[in-house]
Order: C-alpha cells, then sequence, then structure tokens
DNA sequence: TTGCTCCTCACGTCACGTGAGGTGGC
DNA sequence: TTGCTCCTCACGTCACGTGAGGTGGC
C-alpha cells in the first residue's frame, strides 16, 4: 500500500515542514537535508517521517537568521548534547542583537524627537605617548570584543611588570578599518617612563579632538561632527583616528557616564 | 584654501558617517545618495557636510534593516514630519519583529528542553458546509494579516443579513499558498439556511485531523504530525488544508487557550 | 487519458564585498 | 617624485525566487 512505508513526496514535506519546495530543493543541493531517497527513473525525491522534526528545526533556526553554513555543522553534530548547546549559544546571541537592536531603535526615536546634541572640536597636538602596546589586523565587526581582550592582557602586562600607568587607554583605528570594515586595530595603555622592549612611542600628532559622552550607541554623531569640523577648518590627513577612553566600562557600568576623546588627525589648523 | 567649503572626500565622508567607501559608491549609482559634485576629470567624489547626517540615518535604517528602496522613499520624503512618521512607522514594525523573535526563541528553547508533545491525529469525514466566503490570492506572510480583515469583513456581513452563524470560522489555504509561500486563502464563516447569492456551500470532504493547542508560534509541530500521520496510514490528496478556529482571538486574548482544528485532505483511510 | 506534481536548467534579486588594473592629487 | 587615494569594470556571495520547458504518476 502506498505511503505505508512513511515516506513524503516534496509537496508533503513542504507542507508538514513549511520549508517551501525551492527551499527543499535547494538543501538537497547543497547536502544540507538531502531527501531519504531519489527515485532513479524519474529524479523524485522521497522524504521519511524520521526528517520532518530535522526539517522543522532547520526552518526555526532560518528564521532566527542562522546561516546554512552553521545550521549544517549544528544538524550533523554528533551527540544531541553537543547541537542543543550550540543552538542555546545562537539563541543567547540572539537575545544580545535584540538588545542592541532595541538599543539602535532607542537611539534613532531620540535623535529624530530631539535633534541632534551639539559637539565641540578643538585642536590639539596630543605629545609622544610611551605605552604597551597590542597591534592585529580585525574587521570592523569584532573590533570590540578584539579590544576588550586585548586591555584585559596589556593590563596584565602592566602589573607583571611593575609599570605605572600614565594615562587613559586607548586605541588607533587605521582609516582602512572605518573605509573599508578591514585592517588595522592597536590598543595601547600609557606607561611611566622606560619599559623597555615591550614599549612603543606613539609620536607627537595634531588632532581634531571631542569628546563624546556615553555608549558607542551615539558615536556616529561625534565622528560627523569632527568630520565637518575638519572639512571645514583644517586639512584632514592620512594616519589612523585615536580614541582615548577617559570614562569606560572599567571605571563604570553606567554608560551614560563613559567618555571616550575621540582624535582624527589634520595636518595645518586654519584660524578659529 | 582647500576644505574651506566644507567638502568631503569619499574617504574622509566614508569616516564620518561610518558607512564604507563601497557602500558610498554603491549609493551613488542607485541615486540614494549622491555626491554634492563629481570631479569631471577624475570622476572623484565630493560631498558636502549638509550631507553627513543625511548619510547617518540612512546608516541607522540600513543598521535596522530597511531595505534601500524604503530608505530612499524616507530620504526623499517632501517634508519633515511625513518623513519622521515613515520612521517612526518602521521602529514600530522593528519592535512588533522583536516581540515576534522573542517568541520564537522562547518556543524553539522549549522544544528542545521538553521534546515535541505528542499531537493526536484522528481521520474524520467533514460534511458538506454552507457559508459566506471571501477568497484572494496572497503571500503566505501577508496571510494572518489578511484573515483578520477578510473576517471582520465577514462577520459584519453575516449582522448585516440577519444571518446565524452554524460553527466556527475557518479558512482554507491552497497548497500552493504553503508550498510556493503564494496562493489562493479563502476565508469562510458557516452559516445557518440558505444565506442566498452571498453564500457558497464548501462540499464534503475526508480529513486527518488534528487539533492545535496554543498559538501559531508552534503550528509546524501540528503540521508535522498530521503529514506524518498522513504518510504512515492513508493516502493525502489534493485540495486545500482547511483550519477552523475553534477557539480565537475573537473569543480570548489568552492564545495558550486557543485551539485550531487543522485537516488536511486524505482520500482513502487505513485500518487505525 | 487528463491534469497535477515533480523535474532541471538558467537567470534574477538584494546589498554590497572582492579583487584587478589603472589614474589623479597633494 | 613618491605613494596614497580614488576610479571603473567584472565577478562573487547568500539563500533562495522566478519563470521556461518538459516529463512522470495516480
Amino acid at each position: 500500500m502506498p505511503g505505508m512505508d512513511g515516506e513524503l513526496s516534496i509537496g508533503a514535506f513542504s507542507r508538514a515542514t513549511f520549508l517551501s519546495v525551492k527551499a527543499l530543493r535547494h538543501y538537497h543541493e547543497i547536502g544540507l537535508l538531502p531527501p531519504e531517497s531519489v527515485s532513479p527513473g524519474s529524479g523524485y525525491r522521497r522524504y521519511s517521517v524520521e526528517q520532518v522534526p530535522i526539517a522543522q528545526v532547520i526552518r526555526r533556526l532560518r528564521d532566527l537568521g542562522m546561516p546554512l553554513g552553521e545550521i549544517a555543522t549544528v544538524v550533523q553534530a554528533a551527540d544531541v548534547d553537543t547541537r542543543n548547546a550550540a543552538i542555546i549559544a545562537h539563541l543567547e546571541r540572539m537575545e544580545d542583537e535584540l538588545a542592541q537592536t532595541r538599543a539602535t531603535v532607542a537611539s534613532l526615536r531620540a535623535l529624530l524627537e530631539h535633534g541632534p546634541a551639539p559637539i565641540a572640536v578643538e585642536y590639539r597636538t596630543v605629545p609622544e605617548t610611551a605605552a604597551l602596546v597590542i597591534g592585529e589586523e580585525v574587521g570592523l565587526a569584532d573590533a570590540f570584543g578584539w579590544l576588550d581582550a586585548a586591555f584585559a592582557e596589556l593590563r596584565a602586562a602592566v602589573g607583571a611588570l611593575g609599570l605605572e600607568r600614565a594615562g587613559a587607554d586607548g586605541a588607533l583605528f587605521a582609516s582602512a578599518l572605518l573605509e573599508e570594515e578591514r585592517g588595522e586595530l592597536v590598543a595601547f595603555v600609557p606607561v611611566v617612563g622606560d619599559a623597555g622592549e615591550r614599549a612603543r612611542i606613539l609620536p607627537a600628532t595634531e588632532y581634531a579632538v571631542a569628546v563624546h559622552h556615553g555608549s558607542f550607541e551615539d558615536l556616529d554623531q561625534t565622528f560627523g561632527a569632527l568630520g565637518v569640523a575638519v572639512a571645514q577648518r583644517a586639512i584632514g590627513v592620512q594616519g589612523p583616528i585615536r580614541e582615548n577612553y577617559l570614562v569606560g566600562a572599567p571605571e563604570t557600568t553606567d554608560t551614560a557616564a563613559h567618555r571616550t576623546e575621540v582624535c582624527w588627525p589634520v595636518f595645518q589648523v586654519a584660524p578659529d
């Protein structure tokens, strides 16, 4: 009797899983969900009833934006605990993203309602700075995570070497990191005196400087103010953008109290 | 003096707006954000300082997933109030989506932790039904919104015609609507006796039937159970899937109390 | 037998990213 | 003058959707 073996045509399987027929063919093609069997003559796909719950999990993960490659590793994971742990990890990342989106929405709403806050820009030569540094080429999306890890390492090194800190932690963002979303990022911790091998001297540089208040959510406003000021009153030059974390996560968890100095390199300053 | 006119190169503009150079070229190409001027000789793009806040709003809307076409209509809106209203409307849709994603996460988490709930399937012939109907070809994503509107219209018609209702509201989902995410959707309200011109008779049909408990979030589980049962014990036939809304939004806002009968057409039933 | 279901190309979509190869500008 | 910035193709990516044109199965 047909159907008694518990196989489903692609259409029936589609209805049972809420996956479109086109999507099912695509998942077959990339090897994510091959049908239980394929008729040699006609090429008809046949799915087994055991594949229904697997396909449903795939659909739910896709609905949550997990890429197919990641879904494949999750679905093909050897044991169930590993698999569920990977899914739970994704769900937790989703929750973080939800919080992030909510913050973006709130910030944009505030910007639309109250207009942009005025931002003061000054011109200053930052003197040369002795500092412990770590640098690496990173993607812009990973930048803040990378900086957290780098500062933890640098602070440990400062302690281990018995050095005295000489100012706020900071970072240098290569132009390419901002313009192409990938480039060199340098984290540094200024130290007093000679730290020998481990230290670098950041050269004195002329900057247009603005102090950003609050979380990084609105950092674009401060960058915008600097870009406009430089376009109007100075000559921008090549070189990385510098950030000095005057008040940050180590000092307080209240992001509204955070203060970040953003320094945009300039060549020659027009009279104010 | 260069820069005094307040123009920015594409690189400086990129840094001031957090938009990549590639994205800026793309926005120029599609006409979303043409530079203030383009050098005739070199093709160099020049942006004005006035374009910085516009570009920042574009970037924030992109971060929130608004498609470029929609952004274009928002940014090019004649007056500021229209523009802000459109943005606020998008933000509100985002909030709804956030809630939806949160529900999906919670549902998947529960499914992984407790496993699927058992679902009973029975086989039954639903007798022919006289009903007021509305039908239209719709996309799957719009289906629930369309049904809400259709039932409001149908219930108004029942009242206006002085008819008596004969059972739960229901809907017929064409196979194509599920398999290709686009197809015919019919909403119906059963009525007693002869409603003349406005009524249709839904023919008697043999179905595999399961009652879904709770919100539509987990409806895939019930569809899966039906698909599996039909594959194992019956022959699926063409024809739309029928849903009867035994307990729904009009009865209670507590979605956990909702009851939906899902009917999957079959041709011949094997002995239980 | 009809007509419905399923099949395989081939191409399109969206919002850019990724080089290649070359030129202008301070 | 160097080298950095900017330019234009042409093609790739991701996850399918959209037909066209044709065949198998109950």
